[in-house]
RNA sequence: AGGGGCGUCGACAAGUGGCUUAAGUCACCAGGUUUUGAUCCUGGCAUUCGUAGGUUCGAAUCCUACCGCCCCUGCCA
């Protein structure tokens, strides 16, 4: 059991801390939390945190709780709440408790007034311009601010006021009493609470001051008895804070937090401005828009949870500022749609084929494998053989290219799991677009087997023109043409792929995809991987196209 | 400028003084199988670990200096 895993988990430093923790018996059992704020959708680099958060206490038999750190009531919305838990569920985790910051609002001021009692906390009166100011430079130490040294009694007078909702936003701020030289600017003073007379989604209208991420976060962690807080990178030069909140406060554990990098991919934008800036610009269709790197646009897309989750334990985890590169991406999603994708078949830009030698109104139904690769064929369907079917126009070429392997005139080829069809005349319209193929079927040769066993090279996936079910397929791709939105002096948006979403209206699929469920996944052959929307119904099919095979011929040609 | 991090193949990433003349994955290249030009299989792909010195019988791993990149001056998280 504990062979296969560790087969599986890759190394990496925040395991290793975790299992000597474990080994030394400094922790019988470890505790980790994901911490998202509820404002916005949850995203592939969410997805990232969740997996260590959830992933490594799952593996190491401890437990993780999901805690929305609800500080700041300006911009936080219940609506996201119920987003992130769906995402998270999604990715197949269970949170061992829900919790929010807001639950701790009680405990967290007590232990701001003890650190009023202690001298180590006082409410400053300056403006925020003259905090900045007194803050100092990279290069020069900051100065005491004028209230620093109020009595201990002003301070709690003060403080309590400013919870009863006396003072105007902006009037006093109570802030940690450390060091103004310290070269780390997060130990200069930071502030603790400050007044906002804002509606919480949750305390509503209880209170007027609100604790700030730093006063928040380490002791929250602490009375869940979070053994590993693990963050991201840019947390690192506030851990000296965190550790100073713990050990000037009587808490009931001592977390340790441990930081690691984002995951950044290639082609995408991931900060929750601009993610914004596409949903609310309109150059999406929305948080969930498939082209969207967030969960739910994802999911839309149709990446399979699993995807996503190899994705992340191939990506690892380490302290390096990375850039992954897209492509990884696409083979985690491919590797798991190949596996769990039944296949069908789908014709994107119809071109007709009447059979001329087939018997008119005569059908032929032919059993087809849904996983063709597994030895038992992973079950069948039925798929129908008429006079008039309809085949891939790019799969025709009047003139063809060399090692061209798909109809062309004259050319013999297979209709998939059917029949063997040779191409006798091409029918044009008046401007000479093709419009028709007249081509003669082998009925010697049912299933594509031909009697005499003479080589076919070419086979091409093909609809039955009579059962065909129409439908509207969306083809997306990336949403960025270049690899970094934005670098440099570039605004991302001039970058936007104007190719990144194409819609077939007139496709035609397999009968029995008639009835498919949305969020359906399958895999048209010889295309791609494909996700039935939720904008489909069963008379209007909407298909999106998650992710191309991988064509070597295109990448040739 | 001060502080905190990080630099191993095109992209991720193992490795923490000898079993490494540096794992694995993606990408890429070359073959094979194939009723998906898919999958699958095989082979190739860093004499070198940011650079320069040093310690050592022996260094990607220790020391020194230098170079580069990221984060930090919100009453955001």
């Amino acid at each position: 059991m504990s062979e296969s895993k560790d087969e599986s988990a890759a190394p990496n430093f925040v395991r290793d801390i975790i299992a000597d923790d474990l080994r030394s018996g400094k922790h019988p059992q470890i505790v980790t939390r994901f911490p998202p704020e509820p404002n916005g959708y949850l995203h592939i680099g969410h997805a990232k945190a969740i997996c260590v958060d959830f992933g490594l206490a799952k593996e190491f038999g401890g437990r993780c709780t999901l805690r929305f750190d609800d500080t700041n009531p300006v911009k936080e919305e219940t609506e996201f709440v119920e987003s992130i838990k769906e995402d998270i569920a999604w990715l197949g985790f269970e949170w061992s408790d829900i919790r929010f910051t807001s639950d701790y609002f009680d405990q967290l001021y007590a232990w701001a007034e003890d650190l009023i009692r202690a001298g180590k906390a006082y409410v400053d009166s300056q403006s925020a311009e003259q905090m900045k100011e007194g803050r100092g430079d990279f290069g020069t130490p900051g100065t005491n601010s004028p209230y620093r040294d109020r009595s201990v009694e002003e301070n709690l007078d003060l403080f309590r006021r400013m919870k009863a909702g006396e003072f105007a936003e902006g009037a006093h701020v109570l802030r940690a009493k450390i060091d103004m030289a310290s070269p780390n600017m997060n130990m200069r003073d930071p502030a603790l609470y400050r007044i906002l007379h804002a509606h919480h989604h949750r305390t509503g209208d209880a209170w007027h001051i609100y604790p700030t991420y730093d006063y928040a976060h380490g002791q929250s962690d602490a009375i869940e008895h979070v053994t590993h807080s693990l963050c991201t990178l840019e947390f690192e030069a506030h851990r000296p804070l965190y550790e100073w909140f713990i050990d000037n406060l009587d808490v009931p554990s001592k977390p340790r937090q441990i930081e690691f990098a984002r995951l950044n991919f290639t082609y995408m934008v991931m900060s929750k401005r601009k993610l914004r800036q596409l949903v609310e610009e309109d150059h999406v269709l929305g948080w969930d828009d498939p082209r969207m790197p967030t969960l739910s646009g994802m999911r839309r897309r149709g990446f399979s949870p699993a995807a996503i989750v190899n994705l992340c334990e191939r990506v690892g985890v380490s302290k390096r500022n990375s850039q992954v590169d897209v492509s990884l991406l696409e083979h985690a999603v491919r590797d798991d749609l190949n596996q769990h994708s039944p296949r069908h078949m789908g014709v994107m830009r119809p071109l007709e084929v009447v059979l001329e030698n087939f018997p008119d109104d005569h059908t032929e139904w032919f059993e087809a494998p849904q996983f063709p690769g597994r030895e038992d064929g992973g079950g069948t369907r039925r798929i129908p053989l008429t006079k008039v079917v309809y085949v891939e126009h790019d799969d025709f070429m009047e003139e063809p290219v060399k090692k061209w392997r798909r109809l062309a005139p004259g050319v013999e080829v297979r209709l998939r799991y059917a029949a063997l069809v040779t191409c006798k005349e091409v029918v044009k319209n008046d401007v000479g677009d093709v419009v028709r193929l007249v081509c003669t079927w082998d009925p010697e040769a049912k299933g594509g087997n031909p009697a005499d066993g003479r080589k076919v090279k070419g086979t091409i996936h093909w609809v039955s023109a009579e059962h065909g079910v129409p439908a509207t397929v969306r083809n997306y791709d990336r949403l960025f043409s270049v690899e970094n939105p934005g670098a440099g002096e570039t605004n991302f948006l001039d970058q936007l792929n104007p190719d990144s979403l194409e819609v077939l209206e007139g496709a035609r699929v397999e009968p029995d995809l008639a009835q498919a469920e949305p969020g359906t996944r399958i895999q048209f052959e010889r295309l791609g991987y494909y996700c039935v929307d939720p904008d489909s119904s069963p008379d209007a099919l909407v298909i999106n196209r998650t992710i191309t095979l991988r064509d070597s011929w295109a990448k040739k040609s």
